[in-house]
DNA sequence: AGCACGCCGACT
DNA sequence: GTCGGCGTGCTC
């Protein structure tokens, strides 16, 4: 039997304090004054400074305890509970990030060491005041009318129409009580029993099934498929429900910030109030306020982006990750994981239920929904009277189109149509800026960035050329910088801009919007003329990627692909995958409402084979071919994967330990695993830094992280080198 | 991560 | 001689 850790330690006890501060391991401390509980959030003495940690169990020892400081003192937080301490390890192991790394993404709240931030407020005391003055009753009127109701001062003095030191005097005589409470106040309750919305047939059976899971309990995950439009946020809304009559807390991860605004809106008018919001976009204050609440259970939804699976839940029943095959979901918060992956885990650990939500799984999703991992729920049926948009190819090479216009004669006259009936359409193509190369006609060369392998993209809504890699601008020049030749710059290729100029001059009387990520400075500009749009503020809207994901266009019916073909070419085994959930999402834009809609994809090949998937509709037929593909060479979900990317300002040095790595990959071998590379990675210098890339793949069940780690545990990382190891890479090539 | 220690080159 | 470059190692 192994024996019980102590979940409390007396004054003076050993414990190990994890901190955040990047060291190898946890070290021994004395456990302060009073004692503290494992998990409790410490600030300990680590040198000449004072850090953050967390009490992780018994002190180690090992090493001369003369040496053992005290913890300084306990924090003002909720303990971290043994389910959080198992999924950062687990996380950690996973993904082969040290603990500390893992540990500031779970202690990401401003404020965490400060003493609870404090407020005064005024409530009615006994008695009456020695003079009743008119403003004086006035207050107290305020105050009777709210019975018990506590007041910030700025809120009773506005409310009754007098001067902060009319309620200063009330006070003095006792007639009005000022007390200290915690700024960080409990978010409003949200009620389950409110407006649930009339479902469809299809939705309720899918909404009965999620919350027959959650009432179940445990663990266990469901892949809630639908088309566009079908009412997914409804059905997972009622599992939300559910989950809030058990009185457990649920988290709602949403890809796009710009989303939530639109979200939030949906869950108050179904809940009756605003969950707690949990991304970049959230001031200080809040942030501190939902982190506190989450852990006291003074918060029962929370709406975020994917650092919101690492708030200190305490009663965690239900994960919804929405649109589940979002790319933004892999991205770097100083760690590379995948939130869809990391959900599941923390369901797992915790007991919770974990609903993805998607029109095209990624294909890790549908495989683990085919191999019976996950339970799988379709909705087939389309909300109200809509139905799927008509989908067409438009065979390019049988257009007659100059090669500077991108918009061919059938879908012109096709936009020109619903222009006329007042309808909408909408042009999407997948790159920002005007064009994405700009080269001299009078030598050739091509305008780059100095510090990135990448090219400059001509930005004329900002008058800049910008790289797409480190951000950096600069002012378009006259002269080429290689010949000196002036006024022989050339734009190449297509943009969002480009097109916008180009929709300008084909339809004059029409109303453009053009919709780019880059050009709005705020998530809540972007949002204002989203909504804009949608009332039918504009005839024709030119977008980017931004506009495939989730908002609603009632009077859009016609979707133009300008290039369907952008991400099919290249070796990247995941653009098949990433091309027929972009286009199956835009094409879905059109039609959501009463209108049947129109989707006409411009390609050069549409005998290809994801082509004419996305235009039989045969989602199924799709992710089988895919499937085999993968299946046969090996790669996720059939194989594992890891990718390790090495940078420094010195190439040698890169290519020189990237070449001593793959020389030495008996641990790999061990578990069957091959090593690829290096080779230069797929943008070869980001700001200055030179960068290789090592790819490992290894067979399906192979104990991949433990021996990546002895891999890379051979070789000693000189001064400015950086080695990062991602753990199942989106993209493979 | 910070911060100290320490071992070489350049200069007052 | 001494100042300071930053490579190496430690933090309970």
């Amino acid at each position: 039997m192994t024996p019980r850790t102590p979940d409390f330690f007396d004054e003076g006890a050993l414990v190990a304090v994890l901190t955040t501060q990047p060291l190898d391991r946890a070290l021994d401390y004395k456990a302060p004054e009073g004692g503290c509980h494992i998990g409790a959030f410490v600030e300990v003495p680590l040198g000449p400074r004072k850090v953050l940690g967390v009490v992780w169990g018994p002190g180690q020892g090992g090493f001369d305890l003369s040496k053992a400081r005290s913890v300084i003192r306990v924090l003002d937080a909720a303990p971290m509970r043994d389910e959080m301490q198992e999924f950062l390890q687990r996380a950690a192991d996973y993904t082969l990030t040290p603990m500390p790394a893992m540990l500031r993404l779970a202690t990401r709240a401003p404020g965490l060491s400060d003493p609870p931030s404090m407020r005064k407020v005024y409530r009615l005391g006994q008695g009456r005041p020695d003079r009743e003055t008119d403003a004086r009753r006035r207050v107290l009127a305020v105050l009777n009318e709210y019975g018990g109701l506590s007041f910030t001062l700025k809120e009773l003095s506005d409310q009754a129409g007098v001067t902060s030191s009319v309620v200063k005097g009330l006070v003095k005589q006792g007639v009005v009580l000022e007390e200290d409470t915690p700024r960080d106040v409990p978010f409003r309750l949200l009620d389950p029993a409110l407006s649930a919305k009339d479902l469809t047939e299809d939705q309720a059976r899918a909404a009965d099934a999620l919350q027959a899971g959650l009432r179940k309990g445990g663990y266990g995950t469901t892949l809630l498929r639908g088309v566009t439009g079908s009412g997914k946020t409804e059905v997972y809304l009622e599992a939300v429900a559910e989950c809030l009559r058990q009185r457990r807390q649920a988290l709602v991860l949403l890809p796009e910030i710009a989303l939530t605004a639109e979200f939030l809106k949906r869950i108050e008018a179904r809940f009756g109030a605003k969950p707690a919001e949990w991304h970049s976009g959230v001031t200080m204050t809040e942030r501190r306020r939902t982190w506190k609440m989450v852990g006291q259970a003074g918060c029962q939804v929370v709406v975020g982006a994917r650092s919101a699976l690492f708030l200190p839940f305490q009663n965690l029943g239900l994960i919804v990750v929405d649109e589940e095959h979002d790319t933004s979901y892999k991205q770097e918060d100083g760690v590379l994981y995948n939130a869809r992956d990391m959900a599941v885990l923390r369901a797992s650990i915790c007991g919770a239920r974990v609903v993805l939500a998607s029109a095209t799984p990624s294909l890790e999703s549908w495989a683990n929904a085919e191999a019976g991992k996950y339970e799988r729920l379709e909705l087939t049926a389309r909300f109200g009277e809509a139905v799927m948009p008509d989908l067409r190819a438009i065979d390019m090479r049988t257009e007659a189109l100059p090669s500077t216009r991108w918009i061919s004669p059938t879908l012109q006259k096709a936009v020109q149509a619903r222009v006329d009936k007042g309808e909408q359409a909408l042009l999407f193509i997948n790159r920002r800026g005007y064009a994405p190369i700009t080269l001299c006609r009078a030598c050739g060369h091509q305008l780059g960035c100095e510090h990135c392998d990448a090219r400059l993209v001509e930005h004329r809504f900002l008058k800049r050329l910008v790289c797409h890699q480190c951000g950096e601008t600069r002012p378009i020049p006259d002269a080429c910088p290689s010949c000196q030749a002036e006024d022989r710059l050339a734009a190449v290729g297509p943009g969002v801009e480009r097109l916008s100029e180009e929709a300008a001059a084909l339809f004059p009387d029409a109303r453009i919007a053009t919709l780019s990520s880059d050009m709005f400075g705020s998530a809540r500009a972007l949002k204002e003329q989203i909504e804009q749009i949608a009332v039918g503020g504009a005839d024709i809207i030119i977008g980017t990627q931004l506009v495939a994901k989730g908002h609603n266009f009632p009077h859009l019916t016609l979707v133009g692909v300008i290039d369907a073909d952008l991400g099919l070419q290249g070796s990247d085994m995941r653009a098949a995958e990433r091309t027929f959930q972009l286009m199956r999402q835009v094409a879905g834009r059109a039609g959501r409402a009463e209108k049947p809609g129109t989707a006409m994809l411009q390609t050069f090949q549409p005998e290809h084979p994801v082509i004419r998937a996305i235009l039989a509709g045969d989602e199924e037929g799709f992710w089988r071919a895919e499937a085999d593909e993968r299946r046969h060479a090996g790669v996720p979900p059939f194989g594992r994967m890891a990718g390790i990317i090495l940078s420094s300002p010195d190439m040698q040095g890169v290519f020189d330990l990237g070449n001593e790595l793959a020389r030495r990959d008996g641990p790999l071998r061990q578990i069957g695993a091959q090593v690829y590379g290096p080779a230069a990675a797929p943008v070869a210098r980001i700001r200055g830094r030179h960068r290789v890339r090592l790819l490992v793949k290894a067979p399906k069940g192979a104990a991949l992280q433990v021996a990546v780690a002895q891999w890379i545990g051979q070789v000693r990382i000189p001064g400015q080198l950086r080695l990062t190891v991602d753990i199942d890479p989106q993209s493979f090539y």
